[in-house]
DNA sequence: CGAGCGATTGAAAAGACTCAACCACCGTGG
DNA sequence: CCACGGTGGTTGAGTCTTTTCAATCGCTCG
């Protein structure tokens, strides 16, 4: 399953620049470092499961995670995409509650663990950082409620041509000279992201290549046109 | 349009009991009382809108008031309706954003006015408090997060039937020996909650009729049988 | 009594889904 | 090295749900 590895150093962690650590004094940054262990996670394990309770905090150091609930017939809705940085499970942590969510790597990636104890204890000393747990969990609010209209309301193809922005905004583009989006996902979970059918989406992007919005190489995707994605998008939020 | 009416007492609320202010002392209530204000809104009348920026909290002291946003062309999304001892406006006003839903009333009601001040002061002070408030936040962000699920999932039959269980939830069965819902909304509010047309709604409300699951009279609807209109949910929550 | 809004119904069209078949690629084992 | 099997991607056809538009109805309010 997932194995340990040395622990990569939170100091000079290239994530800290975004992320909740970036609140910590040296001192307690020192403390949660001391207290952290790291795992190694093959593409496509499962980081915590939905309905268990959570004894600490992930935090990826490198890697993409989707975060997703089952819904009908076992039917997978991914409700968050997780980046270089970001925290897993921080809502369930501070709540007391269990997991509402499972969370499985995108891709090889490095993740984390600090104890519950160590979280509790800054969260307790220093406000800047409950703070910013706090305005996470705003944040993670708003974006599901947009979501919850988008999805309530707008028709599928405006939903794909979201998904790929946000895709765009969350991965960003490889390196080199062309445009790809910087992430590889099956057509399953784009169409999870969107929710609808597989074939839906592999329609919709035929679609979008006809009009010369977007190219593809495997799971690959090139955004070719972004002004007329955004177009299609009907913007609103 | 709002007018300001005398203040209602905090310590004789009967929201007390499941509402932030139950976390309170004494003393703490007190100020807390001391410094806030009340006004009356009739039915319809908004008491935030999205996009302004919050200066205190709201607290229901009677009545029934519904949050949404305005999404795809000006139609509205219902996100969560709110009853007596209910707060409003605590996202907005920890996190320090602006409003991301509008706030107006289903029905005649009085609302408690906690200016921010206040708020914060008592979210430094007492960690109950504080900790109450991330907990709503925690299991709002619970909610939406499963009616993203229902939404993307769900098929409109099942949303509908979900949804009447949850009027029935919040706001209870009128008092008497009849079994309607203690709500009066209308077609279109419940077709914005749903996520669908108004139309829609009609033509399932009228299947659920003669299925026996529900008799209506005008507005008021009554379940005839809960249990097989459970069924009709699908449940998964 | 007439205007107007919300509720209802009907008919047609559109959007999406399901099912089924087929293809393409990839890694495995012979 | 190649045949095999499996998984994920793609395409087509048909169907079902849901929406849209239009018309009608019923009730309330001035």
């Amino acid at each position: 399953m997932r194995k340990q590895i040395e622990i990569p150093d939170c100091s000079s962690c290239k994530a800290r620049i975004n992320s909740v650590f970036g609140e910590l004094s040296e001192d307690e940054l020192e403390y949660w470092h001391s207290t952290k262990g790291s795992n190694f996670y093959r593409k496509g394990q499962v980081i915590f499961y939905e309905g268990n309770y959570p004894s600490g905090l992930y935090c990826i150091h490198d890697g993409k995670v989707k975060l997703y609930k089952i819904g009908q017939e076992g039917k997978e809705q991914i409700i968050r995409l997780a980046k270089a940085g970001d925290i897993l499970g921080y809502r369930a942590l501070i709540s007391g509650d269990e997991y509402i969510a499972s969370a499985s790597t995108l891709e090889d990636s490095r993740v984390c663990f600090i104890p519950k104890d160590t979280i509790f204890d800054l969260f307790k000393k220093n406000m800047d950082f409950s703070l910013y747990l706090v305005k996470l969990l705003s944040q993670d609010l708003e974006h599901v409620e947009n979501r919850m209209v988008n999805l309530a309301q707008k028709p599928v193809r405006e939903r794909l041509a979201e998904a790929l922005l946000i895709l765009k905004e969350t991965y960003g583009m490889e390196k080199g000279n062309n445009t790809y989006i910087n992430i590889a996902l099956s057509r399953e979970d784009l169409a999870n992201i969107v929710g609808t059918a597989t074939e839906t989406v592999i329609r919709l992007l035929a679609e979008f290549k006809n009009e010369k919005l977007i190219a593809t190489k495997g799971k690959k995707i090139e955004i070719l046109n972004l002004n007329r994605l955004i177009k299609v998008c009907n913007i609103s939020d």
